[in-house]
DNA sequence: ACAGATATATCGAACAACTATACATTGTCG
DNA sequence: CGACAATGTATAGTTGTTCGATATATCTGT
C-alpha cells in the first residue's frame, strides 16, 4: 500500500475481498494473500497477521470451512465457502455497490468544486 | 444502516465522506451528518459519537479548520477545508477509485462463479 | 408546558488491523 | 553444504476507530 490512507481504506471490506476470492474457488491463506495483492496491482498488501485472524473469524461465523492438507510437504489449510458464505458474498456485494454509489454521490460535487489542481 | 456489515464497511472511508462534503462548501456537524445520510438513501447513519471525534481528528491533522458561529441562537461550529485538506480530498479520491477497481476485479469472477441465486 | 428537532461533546466498551514474533519446511544460489 | 529467500500458518500486544449512552442547551410547534 502506498500510504496510511490506503491501509485505513481497506478496513471493513477485507471480509468481502477474502470471501470474493473464495467464491472463485477453494483456496488457502498464502495464495489468497497473493491473489489480493495481484488484483490490486501490488498496492494492497494483506498482511499475514491480518489475514489469518480474519479467516478464523470467518470460519467462526460459519461463512467458510477449512480442511488441512498434509499430502504435500507443506501443510496447507484449505478454505471454502459454506452455503451461508455464498449468501453472504451476494449480500455484501450488493451492499458494496450501494456504498460505492453513495461515495460517488458525495465525491462528484466535491471534485467539481475543487480547483482543477 | 441495514445490518452489521454496512457499519463495518464504512470504516476507513468516513474521512473521505466528510472531506467530500466539506469540499462542496463549508458546513457544520449536524448538517454534514444529514448530508451523508441523504446521499446514502438513508442507509448510512453517521452517528454523532462518530462524527464529532472524526471532525476533531481531521482538524488536528490540519485537513480542516473550524470557527464558531454564535450569531444565531444555536451555536454552530463551521468547518472548512484547508489547502492541505483539498489536496487530501483529491489524493484520497484517486485512491478510492483505485481501490474500487481492485474490489471489482475480485468480485466479478466471484459472482460469475456463484450459482444464479 | 412539553415534546421533538437542532447542535455539539465526551466516555467506555467492543473489536478490527497492524507490527512483531514465532516456527517449520522447501527451493535456490554461491 | 550452508545461507538465505520464499512458502505456510499462527498468536500476542498495541493502537485506533466506531458505536451506544449520556450530557447539555436552544428553538419550534402544539
Amino acid at each position: 500500500m502506498a500510504d496510511r490512507f490506503e491501509r485505513e481504506l481497506m478496513r471493513g471490506s477485507l471480509d468481502l475481498m477474502v470471501l470474493s476470492v473464495l467464491a472463485d474457488g477453494a483456496n488457502y491463506g498464502y495464495l489468497i494473500q497473493k491473489r489480493v495483492r495481484e488484483a490490486s496491482g501490488q498496492t494492497v498488501k494483506l498482511e499475514a497477521g491480518t489475514l489469518y485472524p480474519l479467516l478464523h473469524r470467518l470460519e467462526a461465523s460459519r461463512a467458510i470451512r477449512s480442511k488441512w492438507d498434509d499430502s504435500t510437504g507443506r501443510k496447507r489449510k484449505w478454505y471454502e465457502l459454506t452455503a451461508a458464505g455464498r449468501r453472504r458474498v451476494r449480500a455484501q456485494a450488493a451492499q458494496w455497490n450501494q456504498y460505492v454509489d453513495c461515495i460517488q454521490q458525495l465525491l462528484k460535487p466535491a471534485l467539481a468544486a475543487l480547483p482543477a489542481k
